[in-house]
RNA sequence: UGGGGCGUCGUCAAGUGGUAAGACACAGGAUUUUGGUUCCUGCAUUCGGAGGUUCGAAUCCUCCCGCCCCAGCCA
C-alpha cells in the first residue's frame, strides 16, 4: 500500500503519537477507533478521519476498532451500519473482530451514571427541555442552577432507577452531571447524559427506555476499549473538557482527545444534511448517484481505494479551516489510473469515415498496446476495415490555427493503423456533416511512414463494422461554484446544469463487451471510464467517465475562443 | 460583553530561535503513434498587522486585526 512517490509531510498528530510512544506514555500503545453514527452513508470527510485512525495505528504497529455509535435510536438503522461496513472494507481497511457498538456498553454506562449519583456528581433533573434551554444562560450570561439539582442521592437514585423502569414519559426527567452553571463553556453547564426515549432500538430492542447521550458515552466507550488516541474534528474541542471531566471523576483509564480540522472540498458539498436533500430533492438518482462525494458516489464514478487514501495522505491533517482543491483528488485518480488501466478505444459522438481505397471486404487485425505504462499488459488485436468511427469534435472544416486534428486536405494518424488524408465532407441536406471520405496510405500500416513524413495528430477510432454499442454518462462537477451555498446564495443554484450528459450512440471497441461491473479503463485520448457496477451488462456495457484525461487543446481552444 | 480554536504561495501544507520543504494549480520548454504520460524550468527576500526581545524571529513577548466553533433531552 506504500506508493513511494511523494513523501508524506508530517501532521501534529502523529508528532503526538511519535512523541507518546517514544516517552511509553500510556505503555506505548496506539489504540485508536473510527466512531460513525449509523445514520447516514460515509462521504470523502469520513475516509480522512477513517485513513487517519486506520492509518496511524498501522503505521505504529496499533490498532483501530470500529465502533458505532448508536445511542439515538430515533435516527440510526442497521442499513446504515452494513453500508458503513462495506465502505471501510472497500476503502482497504480492516477491523478484524474490533466490531464495536456503543450499545453494547449500555449496562455498563448505566452502572457508571449510578456510581456519579453516589458520588454526588449527577442528578435527575425534572425541568423540561425548555426550562433547561432558559436556565443554561447565553453565550455571554450565566446559566441558573436547576432546583432539583440538591435532591439527595437516595432521591436520585430512585428516580434514575425509575426511568429505567419506564415509570416516566419522555422528557419527564434527564440525568444531567453537576459541573458549573456559570462556566464560560456551555458543555460544563450540567450536561444531560440520560434522556428518555420509549423507542426500540436496532441492537438493543426494548430493553431500554434511556439512552446516554454523546458526551458521556463516547469518552467511557474509549475508556473501555483501551484507546490510547481518541481522534476527533474541531467542533468537539470544547466537549474535551467534559470527556476529561467525566473519566476523571469516575476514575477510570483516561485516553487523549485531539482533534483536527475536517475535510471542506471545492465544487463540493458534504454536510450530511445538504446531501441528503440533494438525494430527497431529486437533484441526483441517489447516495451512491456518480455525483456525490459519498464513497458509494466515488466508488460507482470510478474512483479507486487508492487514489481516495492517497489525497487523503496528500492534504494533511491540521487544525485550521481550509478548502481542498478538487482538483487534487482527480489528480490523484489519474495518477493511480494512468499506472493500472488498460487502454482501449471508444468514440463518444461518432462521426464516419469512409476509407475510398480501402478493399470493401477486407479486415485487419491490428496490434495495440495495452498500457504503455505497463509492458506487462501485453497487446491485444484491433480490428480495422473501410468504414470507421472517429469523434465528431477530430473533425473540423474550417480548423482554427492551433487545431492539427483531421480537416479537409489534412493527414493524420489513427492511433496503431494508418496515415488516412481527408478528401471529401459529405453534408446532408441541412448542412451538417454527415461522413468523411478518406483515402489511407497502404504503407503506413501500424502507424509510421517509411519516407519518414510526420503528422501532427493522431486519433482514436473504432471500425463501423465491429464496434459494440455502449452507453457512456459523462459526468462533471455537480456544482458550478468553487463554494457552493457561499455568501447568501442558496447553494441550489449553483448547481451545474450539466453535470450529467447521457451518451447513447456510443461506439466502442469489440473487447469492451465483456467489460466486468466495476472495471476501469483510460479511453485514449478521452478519460478513465468504469464499467457501471450495476447498470453495465455483458454485451451492452454502461461506463461512467471518472474523470477526464488532463487536455492541453481544451484549455487552447477555450483560450481562443472566449 | 463569555468560552474554545485558527491565521505560512491561487489551494492544501511542512517548519517548534539559525536565515521559508513538498504537493496540487498555473506558466514556459523537451520527449511522445494518447494535444495523455514522463522530463526539465519558473512560481512566498517572506510567514494576518504593528511594535519589542535577540548577533539572529514564521518560530519568544505585547498589542491589534480577521476567520471558525459553542446556548440539542443530536453526534
Amino acid at each position: 500500500m506504500s506508493q513511494t512517490e511523494t513523501p508524506t509531510p508530517s501532521n501534529f498528530i502523529r508528532n503526538i503519537i511519535q512523541e507518546d510512544v517514544k516517552t511509553n506514555k500510556r505503555g506505548g500503545r496506539v489504540v485508536t477507533r473510527f466512531p460513525p453514527e449509523p445514520n447516514g452513508y460515509l462521504h470523502i470527510g469520513h475516509a480522512k478521519s477513517i485513513c487517519l485512525n486506520f492509518g496511524m495505528a498501522a503505521e505504529f504497529g496499533g490498532r483501530c476498532n470500529l465502533r458505532f455509535d448508536d445511542t439515538n435510536p430515533l435516527k440510526e438503522e442497521m442499513e446504515y451500519v452494513e453500508s458503513i461496513k462495506e465502505d471501510v472494507r472497500w476503502l482497504g481497511f480492516d477491523w478484524e473482530d474490533r466490531e464495536y457498538y456503543a450499545s453494547d456498553y449500555f449496562g455498563q454506562l448505566y452502572s457508571f451514571a449510578v456510581q456519579l449519583i453516589e458520588q454526588g456528581h449527577a442528578y435527575v433533573d425534572s425541568l423540561s427541555a425548555e426550562e433547561i434551554r432558559e436556565y443554561r444562560g447565553t453565550l455571554t450570561e450565566p446559566g441558573k442552577e436547576s432546583p432539583y439539582r440538591n435532591r439527595s442521592a437516595t432521591e436520585n437514585l430512585d428516580l434514575f432507577e425509575r426511568m429505567r423502569a419506564g415509570e416516566f414519559e419522555d422528557g419527564a426527567h434527564v440525568l444531567r452531571v453537576k459541573i458549573d452553571m456559570t462556566s464560560g463553556n456551555l458543555n460544563l453547564r450540567d450536561p444531560t447524559i440520560y434522556r428518555i426515549r420509549k423507542t426500540s432500538h436496532d441492537r438493543t430492542g426494548d430493553r431500554w427506555v434511556i439512552y446516554p447521550m454523546y458526551d458521556y458515552t463516547h469518552c467511557l466507550s474509549d475508556s473501555l476499549e483501551g484507546i490510547t488516541h481518541s481522534l476527533c474534528t474541531l467542533e468537539f474541542e470544547d466537549h474535551r473538557p467534559l470527556y476529561d471531566w467525566v473519566l476523571k471523576t469516575l476514575a477510570v483509564y483516561r485516553p487523549q482527545q485531539i482533534e483536527f480540522a475536517r475535510l471542506n472540498l471545492s465544487f463540493t458539498l458534504l454536510s450530511k444534511r445538504k446531501l441528503i436533500q440533494l438525494v430527497e430533492g431529486g437533484y441526483v438518482s441517489g447516495w451512491d448517484d456518480p455525483r456525490m462525494p459519498t464513497i458509494q458516489g466515488f466508488r460507482r464514478r470510478g474512483f479507486t481505494p487508492q487514489s481516495i487514501r492517497t489525497f487523503c495522505d496528500r492534504i494533511g491533517v491540521a487544525k485550521r479551516d481550509s478548502i481542498v482543491d478538487l482538483a487534487l483528488l482527480e489528480h490523484c485518480l489519474r495518477e493511480d489510473l494512468n499506472k493500472s488501466a488498460p487502454r482501449v478505444m471508444g468514440v463518444l459522438k461518432p462521426l464516419k469515415v469512409v476509407i475510398v481505397n480501402y478493399p470493401e471486404e477486407k479486415v485487419e487485425e491490428l496490434e495495440a498496446i495495452n498500457n504503455p505504462e505497463e509492458p506487462a499488459a501485453g497487446v491485444r488485436q484491433v480490428p480495422f476495415c473501410r468504414e470507421l468511427y472517429i469523434e465528431r469534435n477530430d473533425f473540423m472544416e474550417d480548423p482554427p490555427k492551433k487545431f492539427f486534428r483531421l480537416a479537409p486536405g489534412r493527414e493524420v494518424r489513427l492511433r496503431y493503423a494508418y496515415f488516412i488524408r481527408c478528401e471529401e465532407v459529405i453534408k446532408d441536406a441541412d448542412g451538417n456533416i454527415v461522413e468523411v471520405r478518406c483515402t489511407y496510405d497502404p504503407t503506413t500500416r501500424g502507424g509510421d511512414a517509411p519516407d519518414g513524413r510526420k503528422v501532427k495528430a493522431t486519433l482514436h477510432w473504432v471500425s463501423a463494422r465491429h464496434a459494440i454499442d455502449a452507453e457512456v454518462r459523462l459526468y462533471d462537477r455537480l456544482f458550478n461554484h468553487p463554494h457552493p451555498g457561499g455568501g447568501k446564495t442558496d447553494y441550489t443554484e449553483h448547481i451545474n446544469p450539466k453535470s450529467l450528459t447521457v451518451l447513447t450512440d456510443c461506439k466502442l471497441e469489440p473487447s469492451l463487451a465483456s467489460a466486468e461491473p466495476e472495471s476501469r479503463y483510460q479511453f485514449e485520448r478521452l478519460g478513465y471510464f468504469c464499467a457501471d457496477r450495476w447498470d453495465s451488462q455483458p454485451g451492452r456495457p454502461a461506463f461512467n467517465r471518472a474523470v477526464t484525461l488532463r487536455d492541453q487543446w481544451a484549455k487552447i481552444a477555450k483560450k481562443g475562443g472566449s
